[in-house]
DNA sequence: TAATTTTGGACCGTTTTAGTCTATTAGTCG
DNA sequence: CGACTAATAGACTAAAACGGTCCAAAATTA
Protein backbone atom coordinates (compact mmCIF):
# COMPACT_ATOMS: atom_id res chain seq x y z
CA UNK A 1 0.00 0.00 0.00
CA UNK A 2 2.08 3.20 -1.28
CA UNK A 3 -0.63 5.40 0.07
CA UNK A 4 -4.45 5.44 -0.61
CA UNK A 5 -5.49 8.75 0.04
CA UNK A 6 -2.80 10.06 -1.82
CA UNK A 7 -4.41 8.23 -4.52
CA UNK A 8 -7.97 9.23 -4.17
CA UNK A 9 -6.47 12.98 -4.58
CA UNK A 10 -5.26 12.14 -7.92
CA UNK A 11 -8.46 10.29 -9.02
CA UNK A 12 -10.22 13.62 -8.06
CA UNK A 13 -7.70 15.68 -9.65
CA UNK A 14 -8.38 13.86 -13.17
CA UNK A 15 -12.09 13.35 -12.42
CA UNK A 16 -12.06 17.09 -11.86
CA UNK A 17 -10.41 17.92 -15.36
CA UNK A 18 -13.07 15.58 -16.63
CA UNK A 19 -16.09 16.61 -14.82
CA UNK A 20 -15.53 20.16 -15.83
CA UNK A 21 -14.71 19.49 -19.02
CA UNK A 22 -17.46 17.26 -20.82
CA UNK A 23 -19.97 17.69 -17.62
CA UNK A 24 -21.43 14.93 -15.38
CA UNK A 25 -23.10 12.77 -17.98
CA UNK A 26 -20.74 12.80 -20.67
CA UNK A 27 -18.26 11.67 -18.15
CA UNK A 28 -17.43 7.92 -18.33
CA UNK A 29 -16.07 5.74 -15.38
CA UNK A 30 -13.58 4.48 -18.21
CA UNK A 31 -12.52 7.84 -19.21
CA UNK A 32 -11.95 8.75 -15.42
CA UNK A 33 -9.88 5.04 -15.17
CA UNK A 34 -8.26 5.89 -18.77
CA UNK A 35 -7.20 9.02 -16.98
CA UNK A 36 -5.54 7.49 -14.08
CA UNK A 37 -3.63 5.03 -16.78
CA UNK A 38 -5.97 2.10 -14.68
CA UNK A 39 -8.63 -0.21 -15.24
CA UNK A 40 -12.36 0.70 -13.80
CA UNK A 41 -12.26 -1.52 -11.23
CA UNK A 42 -9.19 0.37 -9.37
CA UNK A 43 -11.51 3.11 -9.41
CA UNK A 44 -14.05 1.37 -8.15
CA UNK A 45 -11.93 0.50 -5.18
CA UNK A 46 -11.20 3.88 -4.26
CA UNK A 47 -14.68 5.37 -4.30
CA UNK A 48 -18.11 3.66 -4.46
CA UNK A 49 -20.05 4.87 -7.29
CA UNK A 50 -19.76 7.82 -9.99
CA UNK A 51 -21.68 10.47 -7.93
CA UNK A 52 -19.49 9.73 -4.93
CA UNK A 53 -16.36 10.67 -7.18
CA UNK A 54 -18.63 13.86 -8.45
CA UNK A 55 -19.83 14.89 -4.77
CA UNK A 56 -15.93 14.63 -3.77
CA UNK A 57 -14.53 17.00 -6.02
CA UNK A 58 -17.17 19.77 -5.36
CA UNK A 59 -16.54 19.29 -1.91
CA UNK A 60 -12.85 19.52 -2.36
CA UNK A 61 -13.02 22.60 -4.88
CA UNK A 62 -15.37 24.02 -2.21
CA UNK A 63 -13.06 23.49 0.81
CA UNK A 64 -9.99 24.79 -1.03
CA UNK A 65 -11.70 28.21 -1.88
CA UNK A 66 -13.57 28.31 1.17
CA UNK A 67 -9.89 28.36 3.70
CA UNK A 68 -8.41 30.19 1.06
CA UNK A 69 -11.30 32.96 1.79
CA UNK A 70 -10.92 32.45 5.37
CA UNK A 71 -7.58 33.35 5.61
CA UNK A 72 -7.84 36.19 3.19
CA UNK A 73 -10.30 37.55 5.50
CA UNK A 74 -8.73 36.97 8.22
CA UNK A 75 -5.70 38.83 7.18
CA UNK A 76 -7.62 41.57 6.20
CA UNK A 77 -7.81 44.64 8.88
CA UNK A 78 -11.32 46.35 8.86
CA UNK A 79 -14.62 44.70 7.65
CA UNK A 80 -14.40 47.20 4.78
CA UNK A 81 -11.24 45.47 3.69
CA UNK A 82 -12.47 41.77 4.63
CA UNK A 83 -15.48 42.26 2.49
CA UNK A 84 -13.23 43.47 -0.19
CA UNK A 85 -11.35 40.59 0.32
CA UNK A 86 -13.58 37.89 0.64
CA UNK A 87 -15.30 39.23 -2.62
CA UNK A 88 -11.80 38.83 -3.99
CA UNK A 89 -11.01 35.74 -3.32
CA UNK A 90 -14.50 34.37 -4.02
CA UNK A 91 -13.76 36.00 -7.57
CA UNK A 92 -10.85 34.24 -7.91
CA UNK A 93 -12.03 30.78 -6.76
CA UNK A 94 -14.98 31.55 -8.73
CA UNK A 95 -13.16 31.05 -12.29
CA UNK A 96 -12.72 27.72 -10.95
CA UNK A 97 -16.09 26.49 -9.66
CA UNK A 98 -17.28 27.92 -12.67
CA UNK A 99 -17.24 25.08 -14.80
CA UNK A 100 -18.69 22.57 -11.59
CA UNK A 101 -21.90 25.11 -11.22
CA UNK A 102 -22.47 24.79 -14.47
CA UNK A 103 -22.59 21.40 -14.53
CA UNK A 104 -24.67 21.03 -11.19
CA UNK A 105 -27.15 23.68 -13.00
CA UNK A 106 -27.18 22.21 -16.81
CA UNK A 107 -27.12 18.42 -15.44
CA UNK A 108 -29.33 18.25 -12.70
CA UNK A 109 -32.24 19.94 -13.19
CA UNK A 110 -33.93 16.52 -13.19
CA UNK A 111 -31.94 15.69 -9.73
CA UNK A 112 -33.17 17.96 -7.57
CA UNK A 113 -32.58 16.62 -4.08
CA UNK A 114 -28.60 16.08 -4.90
CA UNK A 115 -28.43 19.70 -6.37
CA UNK A 116 -30.62 21.62 -4.25
CA UNK A 117 -28.57 20.06 -0.96
CA UNK A 118 -25.33 21.28 -2.32
CA UNK A 119 -26.48 24.61 -3.46
CA UNK A 120 -28.03 25.41 -0.08
CA UNK A 121 -25.01 24.33 2.10
CA UNK A 122 -23.10 26.53 0.15
CA UNK A 123 -25.25 29.58 -0.04
CA UNK A 124 -25.68 29.13 3.73
CA UNK A 125 -22.36 29.27 4.62
CA UNK A 126 -21.93 31.83 1.91
CA UNK A 127 -24.43 34.38 3.56
CA UNK A 128 -23.15 33.10 7.27
CA UNK A 129 -19.59 34.47 6.76
CA UNK A 130 -21.01 37.46 5.13
CA UNK A 131 -23.36 38.24 7.76
CA UNK A 132 -20.30 37.93 10.04
CA UNK A 133 -18.26 40.38 8.14
CA UNK A 134 -21.22 42.60 8.11
CA UNK A 135 -22.10 42.32 11.73
CA UNK A 136 -18.19 43.09 12.66
CA UNK A 137 -18.49 46.14 11.02
CA UNK A 138 -21.72 47.46 12.17
CA UNK A 139 -20.52 46.99 15.94
CA UNK A 140 -17.64 48.80 14.48
CA UNK A 141 -20.08 51.44 13.68
CA UNK A 142 -18.50 51.27 9.85
CA UNK A 143 -21.28 49.96 8.12
CA UNK A 144 -24.72 51.28 8.79
CA UNK A 145 -27.56 48.70 8.48
CA UNK A 146 -30.96 47.43 10.00
CA UNK A 147 -30.55 43.71 8.89
CA UNK A 148 -27.25 42.13 8.30
CA UNK A 149 -28.82 39.09 7.66
CA UNK A 150 -31.17 40.13 4.61
CA UNK A 151 -27.68 42.36 3.40
CA UNK A 152 -25.72 39.06 3.37
CA UNK A 153 -28.75 37.30 1.68
CA UNK A 154 -28.95 40.59 -1.04
CA UNK A 155 -24.71 39.64 -1.79
CA UNK A 156 -24.90 36.23 -2.06
CA UNK A 157 -27.65 36.33 -4.70
CA UNK A 158 -26.14 39.30 -6.28
CA UNK A 159 -22.55 37.46 -6.15
CA UNK A 160 -24.67 33.56 -7.66
CA UNK A 161 -26.59 36.03 -10.33
CA UNK A 162 -22.99 37.18 -11.62
CA UNK A 163 -22.16 33.84 -12.15
CA UNK A 164 -24.13 33.15 -15.35
CA UNK A 165 -22.65 35.88 -17.63
CA UNK A 166 -19.30 34.53 -16.51
CA UNK A 167 -19.75 31.61 -17.78
CA UNK A 168 -21.33 33.10 -21.45
CA UNK A 169 -18.28 35.31 -21.44
CA UNK A 170 -15.28 33.38 -21.08
CA UNK A 171 -13.04 34.81 -23.67
CA UNK A 172 -11.38 38.06 -23.55
CA UNK A 173 -12.15 40.83 -21.70
CA UNK A 174 -14.14 39.65 -18.52
CA UNK A 175 -17.42 41.56 -17.63
CA UNK A 176 -17.95 40.26 -14.39
CA UNK A 177 -15.38 42.42 -12.31
CA UNK A 178 -16.25 45.29 -13.59
CA UNK A 179 -19.87 44.52 -12.47
CA UNK A 180 -18.38 43.21 -9.57
CA UNK A 181 -16.34 46.19 -8.65
CA UNK A 182 -19.51 48.36 -9.53
CA UNK A 183 -21.52 46.11 -7.25
CA UNK A 184 -19.35 46.41 -4.66
CA UNK A 185 -19.27 50.44 -4.97
CA UNK A 186 -23.05 50.08 -5.00
CA UNK A 187 -23.54 47.95 -1.66
CA UNK A 188 -20.53 50.06 -0.05
CA UNK A 189 -22.43 53.83 -0.54
CA UNK A 190 -25.31 52.05 0.55
CA UNK A 191 -23.66 50.86 3.55
CA UNK A 192 -21.60 53.43 4.50
CA UNK A 193 -23.88 56.71 3.67
CA UNK A 194 -24.82 58.48 6.76
CA UNK B 1 -41.03 25.77 -46.79
CA UNK B 2 -38.83 28.64 -45.32
CA UNK B 3 -35.21 28.18 -46.52
CA UNK B 4 -33.54 24.03 -46.73
CA UNK B 5 -30.48 25.30 -47.26
CA UNK B 6 -30.45 27.66 -44.63
CA UNK B 7 -31.70 25.51 -41.47
CA UNK B 8 -28.67 22.84 -42.68
CA UNK B 9 -26.61 25.64 -42.38
CA UNK B 10 -27.77 26.55 -38.78
CA UNK B 11 -27.67 22.62 -38.36
CA UNK B 12 -23.86 22.77 -39.24
CA UNK B 13 -23.43 25.64 -37.37
CA UNK B 14 -24.84 24.38 -33.86
CA UNK B 15 -23.15 20.91 -34.96
CA UNK B 16 -20.32 22.52 -35.60
CA UNK B 17 -19.86 23.76 -31.89
CA UNK B 18 -20.75 20.66 -30.08
CA UNK B 19 -18.89 18.62 -32.18
CA UNK B 20 -15.86 20.69 -31.62
CA UNK B 21 -16.33 20.89 -28.07
CA UNK B 22 -17.34 17.25 -27.03
CA UNK B 23 -15.73 15.39 -30.15
CA UNK B 24 -17.80 12.55 -32.18
CA UNK B 25 -18.58 10.18 -30.10
CA UNK B 26 -19.72 12.18 -27.04
CA UNK B 27 -22.55 14.41 -29.05
CA UNK B 28 -25.29 13.15 -29.60
CA UNK B 29 -28.25 13.47 -32.13
CA UNK B 30 -30.34 14.85 -29.70
CA UNK B 31 -27.49 17.16 -28.30
CA UNK B 32 -27.55 18.72 -31.80
CA UNK B 33 -31.44 18.64 -31.77
CA UNK B 34 -31.63 20.39 -28.87
CA UNK B 35 -29.25 23.03 -29.48
CA UNK B 36 -31.79 23.78 -32.13
CA UNK B 37 -34.36 23.74 -30.37
CA UNK B 38 -36.31 20.81 -32.16
CA UNK B 39 -36.98 17.65 -32.11
CA UNK B 40 -34.28 14.79 -33.71
CA UNK B 41 -36.72 13.81 -36.26
CA UNK B 42 -36.24 17.37 -37.58
CA UNK B 43 -32.35 16.65 -37.58
CA UNK B 44 -32.54 13.36 -40.07
CA UNK B 45 -35.39 15.68 -42.50
CA UNK B 46 -32.17 17.13 -43.43
CA UNK B 47 -29.51 15.49 -43.00
CA UNK B 48 -29.16 11.50 -43.64
CA UNK B 49 -26.84 10.58 -40.25
CA UNK B 50 -24.83 11.58 -37.82
CA UNK B 51 -21.40 10.94 -39.90
CA UNK B 52 -23.48 13.19 -42.43
CA UNK B 53 -23.18 15.91 -40.41
CA UNK B 54 -19.78 15.67 -39.33
CA UNK B 55 -18.56 15.78 -42.85
CA UNK B 56 -20.53 18.92 -43.73
CA UNK B 57 -19.10 20.11 -40.63
CA UNK B 58 -15.35 19.49 -41.41
CA UNK B 59 -15.95 20.25 -45.29
CA UNK B 60 -17.51 23.48 -44.78
CA UNK B 61 -14.81 24.43 -42.01
CA UNK B 62 -12.54 23.42 -45.42
CA UNK B 63 -14.33 25.57 -47.92
CA UNK B 64 -14.22 28.60 -45.98
CA UNK B 65 -10.26 28.33 -44.65
CA UNK B 66 -10.04 27.50 -48.61
CA UNK B 67 -11.84 30.15 -49.86
CA UNK B 68 -10.16 32.62 -47.60
CA UNK B 69 -6.93 31.41 -48.44
CA UNK B 70 -7.51 31.45 -52.31
CA UNK B 71 -8.36 35.23 -52.20
CA UNK B 72 -5.95 36.60 -49.78
CA UNK B 73 -3.12 34.68 -52.33
CA UNK B 74 -4.71 36.24 -55.13
CA UNK B 75 -4.27 39.77 -53.65
CA UNK B 76 -0.57 39.29 -52.80
CA UNK B 77 2.13 40.08 -55.44
CA UNK B 78 4.93 38.18 -56.04
CA UNK B 79 5.53 34.79 -55.58
CA UNK B 80 7.25 35.03 -52.26
CA UNK B 81 4.39 37.54 -50.50
CA UNK B 82 2.19 34.86 -52.07
CA UNK B 83 3.81 31.81 -49.86
CA UNK B 84 3.91 34.31 -46.88
CA UNK B 85 0.16 34.99 -47.56
CA UNK B 86 -0.82 31.48 -47.91
CA UNK B 87 0.76 30.56 -44.37
CA UNK B 88 -0.50 33.16 -42.48
CA UNK B 89 -4.26 32.64 -43.88
CA UNK B 90 -3.41 28.79 -42.87
CA UNK B 91 -2.46 29.57 -39.56
CA UNK B 92 -5.53 31.78 -39.11
CA UNK B 93 -7.99 29.34 -39.86
CA UNK B 94 -6.44 26.39 -38.29
CA UNK B 95 -7.41 27.56 -34.83
CA UNK B 96 -10.85 27.37 -35.90
CA UNK B 97 -9.94 24.09 -37.63
CA UNK B 98 -7.53 22.54 -35.12
CA UNK B 99 -10.40 21.27 -33.00
CA UNK B 100 -12.27 19.54 -35.37
CA UNK B 101 -8.65 17.89 -36.85
CA UNK B 102 -8.37 16.76 -32.94
CA UNK B 103 -11.11 14.94 -33.36
CA UNK B 104 -10.57 13.18 -35.99
CA UNK B 105 -6.85 12.09 -34.91
CA UNK B 106 -7.69 10.99 -31.03
CA UNK B 107 -11.67 9.66 -32.68
CA UNK B 108 -11.46 7.87 -35.83
CA UNK B 109 -8.12 5.74 -35.18
CA UNK B 110 -10.56 3.19 -35.45
CA UNK B 111 -12.59 4.18 -38.70
CA UNK B 112 -9.36 4.60 -40.78
CA UNK B 113 -11.15 4.79 -44.34
CA UNK B 114 -13.81 7.88 -42.87
CA UNK B 115 -10.37 9.54 -41.91
CA UNK B 116 -8.23 8.79 -44.18
CA UNK B 117 -10.40 9.88 -46.97
CA UNK B 118 -10.40 13.46 -45.61
CA UNK B 119 -7.16 13.65 -44.92
CA UNK B 120 -5.58 12.63 -48.20
CA UNK B 121 -8.11 14.66 -49.85
CA UNK B 122 -6.88 17.61 -47.47
CA UNK B 123 -3.67 17.16 -48.06
CA UNK B 124 -3.47 16.82 -51.60
CA UNK B 125 -5.08 19.88 -52.39
CA UNK B 126 -2.96 21.81 -49.95
CA UNK B 127 0.02 20.33 -51.89
CA UNK B 128 -1.36 21.42 -55.23
CA UNK B 129 -1.98 25.45 -54.32
CA UNK B 130 1.62 25.45 -52.50
CA UNK B 131 3.09 23.53 -55.78
CA UNK B 132 1.57 26.12 -57.97
CA UNK B 133 2.49 28.99 -55.71
CA UNK B 134 6.28 27.83 -56.30
CA UNK B 135 5.73 26.52 -59.62
CA UNK B 136 5.23 30.54 -60.02
CA UNK B 137 8.02 31.56 -57.89
CA UNK B 138 10.71 29.05 -59.81
CA UNK B 139 9.34 30.23 -63.52
CA UNK B 140 9.61 34.14 -62.14
CA UNK B 141 13.33 33.01 -61.27
CA UNK B 142 12.49 33.90 -57.96
CA UNK B 143 12.65 30.25 -56.27
CA UNK B 144 15.33 27.94 -57.00
CA UNK B 145 13.88 24.78 -56.59
CA UNK B 146 14.67 21.30 -58.42
CA UNK B 147 11.02 19.34 -57.68
CA UNK B 148 8.35 21.91 -55.97
CA UNK B 149 6.44 18.85 -55.77
CA UNK B 150 8.55 17.58 -53.22
CA UNK B 151 8.75 20.76 -51.55
CA UNK B 152 5.28 21.49 -51.45
CA UNK B 153 4.95 17.93 -49.91
CA UNK B 154 7.87 19.24 -47.31
CA UNK B 155 5.84 22.35 -46.36
CA UNK B 156 2.69 20.70 -45.67
CA UNK B 157 4.09 17.87 -44.22
CA UNK B 158 5.77 20.47 -41.51
CA UNK B 159 2.57 22.43 -41.32
CA UNK B 160 0.73 19.51 -40.55
CA UNK B 161 2.89 18.88 -37.69
CA UNK B 162 2.63 22.15 -35.96
CA UNK B 163 -0.76 21.36 -35.35
CA UNK B 164 -0.23 18.87 -32.69
CA UNK B 165 1.74 21.59 -30.57
CA UNK B 166 -1.25 24.35 -31.14
CA UNK B 167 -3.29 21.77 -29.82
CA UNK B 168 -1.52 20.97 -26.60
CA UNK B 169 -1.07 24.89 -25.96
CA UNK B 170 -3.88 26.46 -26.73
CA UNK B 171 -3.72 29.23 -24.05
CA UNK B 172 -1.34 31.76 -23.46
CA UNK B 173 1.28 32.61 -26.14
CA UNK B 174 1.46 30.82 -28.74
CA UNK B 175 4.55 28.68 -30.04
CA UNK B 176 3.08 27.66 -33.09
CA UNK B 177 3.04 31.33 -34.21
CA UNK B 178 7.17 31.37 -33.65
CA UNK B 179 7.61 28.42 -34.94
CA UNK B 180 6.05 28.68 -38.34
CA UNK B 181 8.38 32.57 -38.50
CA UNK B 182 10.81 30.24 -37.99
CA UNK B 183 10.35 27.52 -40.59
CA UNK B 184 8.95 30.24 -43.19
CA UNK B 185 12.60 31.57 -42.93
CA UNK B 186 14.43 28.06 -42.82
CA UNK B 187 12.56 27.53 -46.01
CA UNK B 188 12.97 30.92 -47.73
CA UNK B 189 16.93 30.30 -46.90
CA UNK B 190 16.68 27.37 -48.78
CA UNK B 191 14.72 28.62 -51.91
CA UNK B 192 16.45 31.95 -52.16
CA UNK B 193 20.09 30.55 -51.71
CA UNK B 194 21.95 30.76 -54.58
C1' DT C 1 -59.59 23.14 -49.13
C1' DA C 2 -56.08 20.10 -50.75
C1' DA C 3 -51.36 19.11 -51.16
C1' DT C 4 -46.93 19.40 -49.34
C1' DT C 5 -43.43 20.49 -46.02
C1' DT C 6 -41.94 20.01 -41.45
C1' DT C 7 -42.19 18.36 -36.91
C1' DG C 8 -42.75 15.71 -32.31
C1' DG C 9 -42.95 11.48 -30.09
C1' DA C 10 -43.22 6.78 -29.69
C1' DC C 11 -40.54 3.15 -30.95
C1' DC C 12 -36.68 -0.50 -32.19
C1' DG C 13 -32.36 -3.02 -32.27
C1' DT C 14 -27.78 -2.11 -30.91
C1' DT C 15 -24.19 -0.13 -28.26
C1' DT C 16 -22.55 1.91 -24.17
C1' DT C 17 -22.69 2.48 -19.44
C1' DA C 18 -22.23 2.08 -14.25
C1' DG C 19 -21.29 -1.19 -11.33
C1' DT C 20 -20.10 -6.31 -9.85
C1' DC C 21 -17.47 -10.46 -9.52
C1' DT C 22 -13.59 -13.23 -9.73
C1' DA C 23 -9.17 -14.51 -10.53
C1' DT C 24 -4.49 -12.88 -10.57
C1' DT C 25 -0.66 -10.06 -9.57
C1' DA C 26 2.30 -7.11 -6.49
C1' DG C 27 3.80 -6.12 -2.09
C1' DT C 28 4.51 -6.77 2.92
C1' DC C 29 5.84 -8.91 7.04
C1' DG C 30 7.42 -12.71 9.83
C1' DC D 1 10.30 -18.66 1.58
C1' DG D 2 5.14 -18.67 2.70
C1' DA D 3 0.95 -16.62 4.29
C1' DC D 4 -1.63 -12.60 4.08
C1' DT D 5 -3.28 -8.32 2.21
C1' DA D 6 -3.54 -4.62 -1.07
C1' DA D 7 -4.37 -3.58 -5.73
C1' DT D 8 -5.46 -4.54 -10.39
C1' DA D 9 -7.27 -6.30 -14.88
C1' DG D 10 -10.82 -8.16 -17.43
C1' DA D 11 -14.98 -10.63 -18.23
C1' DC D 12 -19.62 -9.93 -17.19
C1' DT D 13 -24.65 -8.03 -16.36
C1' DA D 14 -28.68 -5.30 -16.12
C1' DA D 15 -30.14 -0.98 -17.34
C1' DA D 16 -29.75 3.13 -19.83
C1' DA D 17 -28.59 5.76 -23.85
C1' DC D 18 -27.87 5.79 -28.53
C1' DG D 19 -28.59 6.30 -33.75
C1' DG D 20 -32.02 5.84 -36.63
C1' DT D 21 -37.08 4.78 -38.27
C1' DC D 22 -41.95 5.45 -38.59
C1' DC D 23 -46.11 7.75 -38.65
C1' DA D 24 -49.54 10.82 -37.44
C1' DA D 25 -50.22 15.52 -36.60
C1' DA D 26 -49.07 20.28 -37.22
C1' DA D 27 -47.70 24.03 -40.05
C1' DT D 28 -47.13 25.98 -44.38
C1' DT D 29 -48.10 26.81 -49.07
C1' DA D 30 -50.96 27.12 -53.19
Amino acid sequence: MVNKDEIRGSVLKVAQEIFSRYGFHKTTMDDIAKGMGKGKSSIYYYFSSKEDIFSAVVEKELSELRSKIITSVALAMDPKEKLKAYVNERMQGLRNLVNLYNVLRTEFISQRDFTDNIRLKTDEEEIRIIKNILDEGVSDGIFHLDDTYLTAIALVTALKGMEVPLVVTQTGENPLEMRLDRLLDVLFYGMLKR
